[in-house]
DNA sequence: CAGCATCCTGCGTGATACTG
DNA sequence: CAGTATCACGCAGGATGCTG
C-alpha cells in the first residue's frame, strides 16, 4: 500500500525535476538569491549563459510564478528580477540537493573511478 | 564574500541535477527504494521505459556507486538491483524535492494559468 | 539596455530487431 | 531473462545578427 504512495512520490519528484533540471534555472535561482538583480547583472553573474537561454530561463521562471519581472519604463530601459517567496522555497530543497552533493561527490567520484578501471580490465581480457 | 559560497553552491547542485535530471533516473532510484529488484520487474514498475533507457539509466546509477548489479549465472540468467547506502541517501534530498513539489504545485499550476491568460490578453490587443 | 528572430547542431530518447 | 545493436528524430541549447 505505499506502492501507490511510492508512485506518486516519484512523478511529483520526476515533474520537479523536469522542471529545474535544465541547464540554467538552478542557476539564474541561485544569483538571485543575493536580491533583485537586473538583466545584464544575471548575464554577467552566470558564465556562459547566451542572452537567448537567460531569457527563456526568466520567462519560464516568471511564467511559474517564482521570479517577478519589473519593467522601468526609463530610457535605457531597465528590467529588475527577483525570487518571489516561491521561488526562495525553493531554495530548501536546493540547498539539500547541495548537501547530498558536497557530502557524496567523493564517493561518487570514487565509484567512477573504480568502474572505469574494471571495465579497463575487461577490455584488456577481450583483445 | 558568501557570493563565492554561493557561486559554489550552484556549482555542484547543477552538477547533482545534471546527473539525476535526466528522465528515467529518478524513477528508477524510486521504485528499488522498495528493495532489491530484478531487471525485469523494474521494467514493469516503470511505465513507459524502454529496454534500452532502463540498461543505460542502471549502468549510470551502478558505475556511480548507487547501485548495486547482482549476477546469479543460472539459466535463465537472473540479475539483481539494489540501492547502495550513497542510492539510499540520495532519497534525503529526493524527498525534500518532493515535498516542495507537492506543497507548491497548486500555486505553480495557477502561477502558470495567470501568465497564460495575460498573454491571451496581449494577444488580443496587438491584432 | 534588454531583449527577439533565425539558423543550426548534438545529444537524449524512442522504436525495432536481434542474442547469449 | 536480461540485455545489445542500429536507426531515426525532436528539441534543448549555442551562435549570430537585429531592434525598440
Amino acid at each position: 500500500m505505499p506502492r501507490i504512495h511510492t508512485a506518486a512520490l516519484c512523478q511529483a519528484t520526476a515533474e520537479t525535476l523536469d522542471r529545474i533540471g535544465d541547464k540554467w534555472t538552478v542557476l539564474v535561482v541561485n544569483v538571485l538569491e543575493e536580491g533583485s538583480l537586473r538583466y545584464n547583472e544575471i548575464h554577467r553573474a552566470i558564465e556562459g549563459i547566451s542572452q537567448r537561454m537567460l531569457t527563456l530561463t526568466l520567462k519560464s521562471l516568471e511564467r511559474d510564478g517564482l521570479v517577478t519581472r519589473t519593467v522601468y519604463p526609463t530610457i535605457p530601459p531597465r528590467v529588475d528580477y527577483e525570487l518571489t517567496e516561491l521561488g526562495r522555497n525553493l531554495m530548501v530543497p536546493l540547498r539539500s540537493l547541495h548537501e547530498w552533493a558536497i557530502k557524496h561527490r567523493p564517493a561518487i567520484l570514487a565509484a567512477r573511478k573504480r568502474f572505469a578501471d574494471k571495465e579497463r580490465l575487461a577490455g584488456r581480457k577481450s583483445s
